[in-house]
Parts: structure tokens; C-alpha cells; sequence
DNA sequence: ATAATATTGTTGTAAATGCAACATATTTTT
DNA sequence: AAAAATATGTTGCATTTACAACAATATTAT
């Protein structure tokens, strides 16, 4: 019977630590990049703008939920992108509840279509001495690694 | 000629966006388990204490570069370990200038200890689906990410 | 029917974070 | 030798963030 050898002592060490490492890396770059291109928007508005997109219609909660933020910076968040003219918010009802929908603008449509050239492009140049292969790999994991997450998350959004 | 396809317009379905969210996640995750498991110290506060105990003798500079956060926070985070007595900090010189290193105390290294046999055992329960080969391999890739990032990225510590 | 609970969004607040400015000391440049 | 630049740590501040409390409405329980 096989020990597995128990070398990864630390918590630095453990794929937990690697990853928000990483992950602080790159929003520090990407904030960086957004700078440099001078673009009008956060990081955080650039995503949820691009959320909104795919997600014609959806409410400020379930918003929240998919952007992993609370609903008060939520809100916020969509107060400067509605403010800058990306969104356009209206009442309307789920389960005969009145929620705040959203959806993009043909103005935001645009801004986010430039914002993708203009980031892509750069972004990809960042993964380019890793294969494609490796990167599909690591995104498959990382999607069944944060299924398992959210299976034992508290979320109270 | 093959031309790949293009199907990943959206940022959201970006690499960068996936890392972001499970490290979110993954965060959250972390955070509350420190809290159900009344543990005294932060999830930044233990990974500095870690970082510590590998890097004995290190200078806050040095220590922020590799935690990753400005030299004002990592000294708040040494202030809060130096005063539960988890390290001991000293002056010396390093390159003829006076340096404030640091050390992990006797205390220090009994709580790292047992945080790290309380988490462990938690933190590993979250990738039991995941097999040793694919976390190895994320593991991997994501180092040869990292390294790719800190060639772009501008550093101010 | 009335009370309790749940859903959605907003406001307020305390903590975390990053950045710039400062103090001090050393090295490099002129 | 004097001035400029660099290295290190601290302080102050403005921004971000999460969490709790609130308001309004609808559903469920008693």
C-alpha cells in the first residue's frame, strides 16, 4: 500500500495560496492595462457590463450572484455604468416581485466591443508560451474546483 | 491553415475571469472556515506568518514582495502578528542599511502548526473530486502563468 | 386576518486596501 | 563635497469592500 508522501506541509505551498497569488497578480496587470488604454471603466464594471450582456434582463440580485459581489456594491457598481449611459435600468417583476432589470445599451454594446480589442489582444499575449491545451485544462479544472466551492460556500447575497 | 476559432469574444469566459472568480470564491470559503474553526488570525495574517516561518530572517520589503501587498499593509500585518507573539522583529542591516527582519517565535510556530492541521484536512476535502495529477498540473500551470505576469507587470513596493 | 418570514434594493458604517507623502539613511552622480 | 537618486519603513487619506440595518412588498404560517 502506497503513502502518498505528505511534502506540501505549508499552506503557501497549497493550490489555495497559488491561486490567489495569481489571481492578485493578474488584477494587478489587468488594472495596469486598463490604465495604460486609458478605458473609462473599472475592471469590476468592465465584467459586470459584460455579465449584463450575455444576460439580457436579469435583476440586481441575481446580478450579484453571478459577479460574486453583495448587493449594495452591486447596485453601485450599476449606478456608474447606468450613469455613464452602458445600462438602462427598469422596474419590472419576478415572481410577482418588482425588481430593478437592466440591459446593455447600444452605447455600451459599442464601448464593450472596443474594450474587448482593445484588451484581448494584450491578455492573450500574457498566455502565449502556454498551449492551448494547458490553458482548456486549467480552465476545466478550475470550473470543477469551483463547483466544489460552491458547494460549501455560505452565500447570503 | 487551420484558423482557430474565435468563440471566446466574452471577458467573462477569459481565463482571467475564471482565476478571478474561483480565487473570490475560494477566498470567501477560506475566511468563513477561519472564522467556524475560531481561529485568531486573518487569512492574509497566516499566510504571512507561513511566508515567515520558510523565510527566516527576511526584511518587510522583501516579505511584501513575496505576499504581494504594498510595504503600509505588510507592516500592519507584522504589527498584529508581533503583538500575539507569533514573531519577533529586530533590527539589522541588509546592503548597509538598516532593515527591520524578522523571525517566527517558539509560539509562532506552534499556532502555524495547528492552523495547519486544522485547515489542512478542510482545504483538501474541497479537491477530494479533483485528482492529484490535474491539481499538480493546474498547480503548474498556473506558476509558468505567474512568471509570465511578473514580466508585465510593475511592481512599487 | 394577523403575524411571521422571505425577497429585493438602498443606506450607513467599519474594516481593508492601495497610494502618495514623509522621515531617515545610504549610495550614486555631478 | 554637494546634490540627486535609491532603499526602507511609517503615517495619512481616499477608495473599495463587506456586512448589518432598513424600507417596501409579497408569501407563508398561525
Amino acid at each position: 500500500m502506497k503513502t502518498k508522501p505528505d511534502c506540501k506541509l505549508h499552506y503557501t505551498d497549497s493550490i489555495h495560496y497559488e491561486l490567489e497569488q495569481t489571481s492578485r497578480l493578474m488584477k494587478k496587470v489587468t488594472t495596469q492595462l486598463f490604465e495604460k488604454l486609458e478605458i473609462g471603466l473599472s475592471l469590476d464594471e468592465y465584467a459586470a457590463l459584460d455579465t449584463v450582456s450575455v444576460n439580457a434582463g436579469i435583476c440586481q440580485r441575481d446580478l450579484a450572484r453571478l459577479i460574486l459581489k453583495d448587493r449594495a456594491n452591486t447596485g453601485r457598481i450599476l449606478d456608474s455604468l447606468e450613469q455613464k449611459g452602458f445600462i438602462t435600468r427598469f422596474i419590472d417583476t419576478k415572481n410577482n416581485r418588482l425588481v430593478k432589470k437592466m440591459g446593455i445599451t447600444e452605447r455600451g454594446l459599442k464601448e464593450l466591443d472596443t474594450i474587448n480589442k482593445k484588451v484581448k489582444q494584450y491578455l492573450e499575449s500574457v498566455t502565449k508560451t502556454i498551449s492551448d491545451e494547458d490553458i482548456e485544462r486549467v480552465q476545466e479544472t478550475l470550473k470543477s474546483f469551483r463547483l466544489e466551492l460552491e458547494k460549501v460556500v455560505e452565500i447570503n447575497i
